[in-house]
DNA sequence: TGAAAAAGTGACGCATCGTCACGCAATGAC
DNA sequence: GTCATTGCGTGACGATGCGTCACTTTTTCA
């Protein structure tokens, strides 16, 4: 039988119309906003149904950070495929992040919050294994790019820092840039004008400090330029 | 009449009272524990007494970490007190920042929960306020650094960076390293081993990169125990 | 001492969560 | 074509917790 495969991918269909329609509120009116009656009322379901694919509201966060990362894992796959050296494509990882989080800003304010017990206590257990697999799809991204670096001698390890350490380092770091970046109530002095070029600039620094070839003063390209022409060109 | 500076001293203990309760409860229960009620139990005051101080239970929260983050400012302070060039305190400060974060771990979860737009439409202005001005002060403390650094000839500004963005930088990669590291989802073979030395590492690297002397390599000393110390001599 | 002001109270209204017993439509045996 | 069965979809309901406000108690001060 074939109904149960057609059943299935109505249930599928669905699980994305409550995600997206939970998107648009949250956009639209803010997290403080989302309802699952609301939700339930715009896609003219009933609530029961909701939760018979969410086990709670929280569910549904840690679903759409699932739904939108899914997205970032791409971009990530495009980034790393810019032609040069692994340090080129290092930086071009961290410009799809910056992508990333400029077309999902409300989701990844999400994202942050779906790592505290608060939200992960509340959502399914297979959520919050999705979300696992997804970090562990980013970290082999970046860990395979640091032993590109290794083996085509553009990287020494850092005394005293494994692979994984200096991963979490530019990721960690990337990351605190973009959330502070975004934090709302953050005085505005303590900003850079053009959050954009600054994190490539920021990483510029930072893997400069790691060592990883070619050192900025020998690269007189522009990098972040370079990563969104390379973005463009594939959207 | 000082009955008034009685009252008002009442006021303000008793404000206390209620902020360490609800982080007694964060603390034992989590956040999504925390309700109005059980504080006015705890505390045998009515809930319309802790209305009286506070507009809502968001106000609560930023209460909560405007408490714990004047005395990170106070931390911040000590650090930079430690003997020695711009470099070494800086480190310092990054160091208190950890130790601020270990020592109320929950609260720095709040700090990051407290910049989205949800909590701050429903905390006071007041408060907000209060979280601006610590903002405001952690960023003199960076930035009087910075230009300490660079009057010393130990640092130049790299290539289209100005102080603040030099210090939001450094900021938001200590920020991101910590609120991953704490981060309880986050897949475990993405996390230095020991957390406590990483941040230090990784900043050497960052202010490597930044050309802040004296660089790592003409620098033999161990800055993170060297800050741990000044800070256990003062405590 | 007593009236006015201030401080403190907790029952109440309202919103929203998550549940569950019921109804209805799709399925498949005959 | 019909009927029993299965399971999907429903929305009324109980529970919880927020924030309010009319009322009580305490304090202040003439």
């Amino acid at each position: 039988m074939n109904t149960i495969s057609r059943r299935q991918r109505e249930f599928e269909q669905r699980e994305l119309l409550f995600l997206e329609t939970a998107s648009e509120i949250i956009r639209s009116e803010g997290v403080s906003a989302l309802t699952m009656d609301k939700i339930a009322e715009l896609t003219e379901y009933a609530k029961g149904t909701v939760y018979k694919h969410f086990c709670s509201k929280e569910d549904i966060l840690c679903g759409l950070c699932v739904e939108r990362l899914s997205k970032g894992i791409e971009m990530f796959g495009h980034a790393i495929q810019i032609e040069g050296h692994s340090r080129r494509k290092i930086v071009a990882v961290g410009v799809a992040y910056q992508l990333f989080t400029n077309q999902y800003p409300e989701e990844f304010d999400l994202l942050i919050a779906a790592r505290t017990n608060n939200i992960q206590e509340k959502a399914s257990p297979e959520r919050i294994e999705q979300l696992e697999n997804i970090d562990c799809a980013c970290q082999q991204v970046i860990d395979a790019l640091i032993e590109q670096a290794v083996n085509d001698r553009d990287l020494t390890l850092p005394h005293n820092m494994q692979t994984n350490e200096l991963g979490f380092g530019l990721w960690a770091s990337c990351f605190g840039l973009l959330a502070l970046s975004q934090a709302q109530g953050l005085v505005s002095s303590f900003r850079p004008d053009n959050v954009n070029h600054f994190l490539v600039s920021h990483m510029n620094c930072l893997l400069d400090g790691y060592g990883w070839h070619p050192l900025s003063h020998n690269n007189k390209n522009d990098d972040y330029s370079a990563a969104l022409q390379h973005f463009d060109a594939l959207m």
